[in-house]
DNA sequence: GTTTTATACTGGTAATGACCACATCACCAC
DNA sequence: GTGGTGATGTGGTCATTACCAGTATAAAAC
């Protein structure tokens, strides 16, 4: 059994959640009950308010939810593509079994216009690269990607790395550079028609346009704009009650 | 100044949630810094406890944030939809300082066909009440909501009260559920003739269609299929890399 | 002047003890 | 059988106390 450490620098609760998430992942399935909370404070020697203040915590990000009355009990998973974590277009395809293909339709450096500063946060003229990709999950088309990358961050991308390799996968190994944080914005709109003709729909059926600010502590490192084709692209999120 | 009434029913956290976000949103502007919680403790005779309970509320529900060393500040408003946590149409309006009014068009106890048993994890013929609410904030029509919630779970719902009160409330003082989670699945529609002309908007804009389900533990407590108008509702999400 | 130190704020973590509210079940009275 | 009733276990609320950890500022030392 793991213990929890009372001279570590690490904050009981947060060495007892993980103690606990790795108890659930592990050896637990969902709805099955955790131990109760006082059972849970003898077991490692804490106060009921380190304990309640762990578990409160997994409650919030959704490990496990609580029945007044009754006792704490692990989440169901979540299913599909969930918008709670991290995405990659490369990584969720090969999950689901499927071939991921990156297109990369245009790809230069340009100097930043107003409206590429503003939403990335730099200023006007900086150099930034921009590649058209259209992203194919077994040959059909899925999503229509434009996006910018700051050049002074990440010098020396070539056409042929975004072909190969997934973003996330490039900045990490070349460069070094862990995403901490996405933001993403989306709305439906009309699909225009070079966009419906990239994704093989009609016209008629709406897209669903997705912006996309990728963060690496402050500093944006991606800006996307996204056109998801409607008929085939599905969102899915799980949302937790935080009470 | 609003008293905090100790031997009311409702916990005094809640008390003084209610009393902050009352000053938050008509004596205070963005960035502002609250009292400190020390301050606060002293000001309505609370424990730190509680202060904080509150205070941690608060900023789950994205009214405050906190610097350590600093203070706690109020937090600026976002005009979007957050989906990382529980939402209620109710309550984000009123967060953003809107009046939200509940219009419910039709209101009635069918017995769940096979699509609704499915999706519902119920056997068909199960009695269900299915009520249409358009969902107006500051008059204007926002959302339109067919919303299917099991009759033996929570009988005697009345029309007046989803026009009184929402349905998460509802569900929470009259028959003690608060729902743990809920999952959403949403992708962009043609808006259809009879909801362009409900929402108040040309059958042009493509609107988002969302289907929510909404779970007490592992039970579906509510189904609901919005139509969200795609001109005004934009959905924001953070995603967290979790590596 | 600059740098260091003290100190007095802020929120963060933690233990302890008390009592309340809800769920369950065994038991008893009817 | 049905309906209370009480015991017991669960999570929920709350006060009190203590100390830790960042932040800012002013006094002291250089």
């Amino acid at each position: 059994m793991k213990k929890i450490d009372k001279n570590s620098r690490i904050p009981l609760y947060i060495q007892l959640m993980e103690i606990l998430v790795d108890e659930i992942e592990n050896h637990m399935e969902e709805n099955d009950q955790l131990p109760s909370e006082r059972e849970i404070c003898e077991k490692y020697g804490l106060s009921r308010t380190t304990v309640r203040q762990a578990i409160s915590e997994l409650e919030r990000d959704g490990y496990v939810y609580k029945q007044h009355g009754k006792g704490t009990y692990v989440a169901p998973r979540k299913v599909n593509q969930n918008l709670a974590r991290f995405y990659s277009f490369t990584e969720e395809m090969k999950r689901l079994g499927k071939k991921p293909v990156s297109n990369v339709l245009s790809f230069k450096v340009i100097e930043a216009d107003k409206k590429i500063a503003r939403k990335m946060k730099r200023n006007e003229g900086d150099p930034v690269y921009e590649f058209v990709r259209l992203r194919l999950a077994d040959d059909i088309p899925m999503l229509l990607e434009t996006t910018y990358v700051p050049h002074d961050l990440f010098p020396g991308i070539r056409k042929e790395d975004l072909e190969s390799m997934s973003l996330y996968d490039m900045l990490r190994t070349r460069f070094g550079v862990k995403p901490t944080m996405a933001e993403e914005v989306f709305r439906p709109v009309v699909t225009r028609d070079d966009e419906a003709k990239l994704l093989q729909i009609p016209v008629e059926i709406p897209s669903l346009k997705v912006e996309r600010f990728t963060y690496d502590g402050d500093i944006i490192v991606e800006y996307t704009n996204t056109i998801a084709r409607g008929d085939l692209f599905e969102y899915r999120v799980r949302l937790d009650n935080k009470n």
